[in-house]
DNA sequence: CAGTGGTCTAGACCACTTT
DNA sequence: AAGTGGTCTAGACCACTGA
């Protein structure tokens, strides 16, 4: 993983970066950094590129590169906790304990929604999936997912209870790295309240994703309903390159 | 704007894309479109990697780029809701009126947690700007934001009561491109209910964020809370290239 | 005017997928 | 083996900032 030119220079810059190396807020210009990791200065440019694109740094031209404070001040912040929740399997479990319970399997003709969503047709299957998420044995969110059987014709409840893709990827290597995510706020239905054990005012959070495969074939369609005290997202937005 | 190589390659073949020029959901190789639009590789790839980070199209090594699905199906969900909502004042009104009332105005000393987002020093103070927001005469957001004096020693109340981040692109040529949002849930409080005409079993959506100015300064923190209806973050999620 | 980041090119070579 | 995207280089020139 990562002998790639750029990738380490971003990982040793990175370091330095919070190892204080730095003075002035202020990284070497693109020029020297190009000679003193003796790559060229392409390489410099895009390894900075990435921490730009991730908020560490901000690149001005005609000034410089300087550190954004905030990743020093409250690095926390810059886990990209955002891009993780979602991402089924990856919600950022500290030293906590995961748990999921299945709450329904089952195999199901596609409605219209799914089948523009998943790229199917109208005699299409897909297995519709609930779980019940817990971290510590608290309940914090209901997950109801919807996968094509044509994708995955191997899936079982077994699997399904752990990491379906983990699954994906060690079994098929297949990866889902990329998403569709959209969020939202509602008063808790009668069920969020049992099986989140949320009183009647508290609401939840609705986290509602289209997955793809690397290859883009969209894979899942997702809807999360997350108790109110577990839901965060965090994100760096960056407006420059748009439209 | 964008006569750029790169820009108006990419524009060109979003257009393609949105017109149905590419069959089979597949791009031309990249050498190809090197040739055919008369431009090197690199920019070609500049381009295709530009729609990629947007979710747009998908690069697969070895087999080609391909269009993703959903953005010729459900197209508005593309239009990066995400990256605007947030920015205070790009949100997303079609045809709808939007309207700003006043709240709070006032000049305090900045918090030890300002101080720490803000980059301040014991000594600053910031502006408190309390903002009432309405689409069609209709509240749908409470905004608190802290801006340091020292940034801006020239606001005023009326500056205030439209976009602040105009006046500061149009009248002092500084930009807000970049920041940092973390979305949560939680119920309504008394205020929110009295402000957004909530009910009190109906809850409200946080948006707290730090603005940044192009050269990285901190610029503006800001706590939203959305009244939950009009609550909707929408975003393309990219797990390739991190850490 | 010197320094800095941005854009663009042309080409070599690598890694993966498909036939 | 052929085709495709990925990485990397070396260098030219542009655009902006600041002393």
């Amino acid at each position: 993983m990562a002998d790639l030119v750029y990738r380490s220079v971003m990982r040793d810059i990175k370091q330095k970066i919070l190892a204080n190396e730095y003075q002035g807020m202020r990284l070497p210009d693109e020029r020297s950094l190009s000679t003193s990791y003796q790559v060229s200065r392409s390489s410099i440019k895009r390894a900075l590129g990435v921490l730009a694109q991730q908020g560490i740094i901000f690149k001005k031209r005609g000034s410089g590169t300087f550190i954004n404070p905030l990743y020093l001040k409250n690095r926390s912040l810059f886990r990209y906790e955002g891009s993780n929740v979602g991402v089924t399997d990856s919600f950022k479990f500290g030293n906590h304990k995961q748990g999921i319970r299945l709450i329904d399997y089952q195999v199901v003709p596609a409605s219209t929604d799914l089948q523009q969503d998943l790229f199917l047709d109208d005699n299409d299957f897909v297995y519709k999936i609930r779980r019940l998420r817990l971290v510590d044995d608290q309940p914090f969110m209901i997950e109801t997912g919807y996968i094509p059987i044509k994708i995955t014709p191997t899936l079982s409840p077994a699997i399904v209870k752990s990491s379906i893709f983990n699954y994906l990827e060690n079994a098929k290597g297949k990866r889902v790295t990329k998403s569709f995510m959209s969020i939202s706020v509602a008063p808790s239905k009668i069920e969020d309240q049992r099986l989140l054990k949320l009183k009647p005012t508290e609401p939840v959070g609705i986290m509602e994703g289209v997955f793809f495969l690397d290859d883009g074939t969209p894979f899942e369609v997702s809807n999360m309903r997350v108790h109110y005290k577990y839901m965060k997202y965090s994100t760096f937005v960056n407006l420059d390159q748009e439209s």
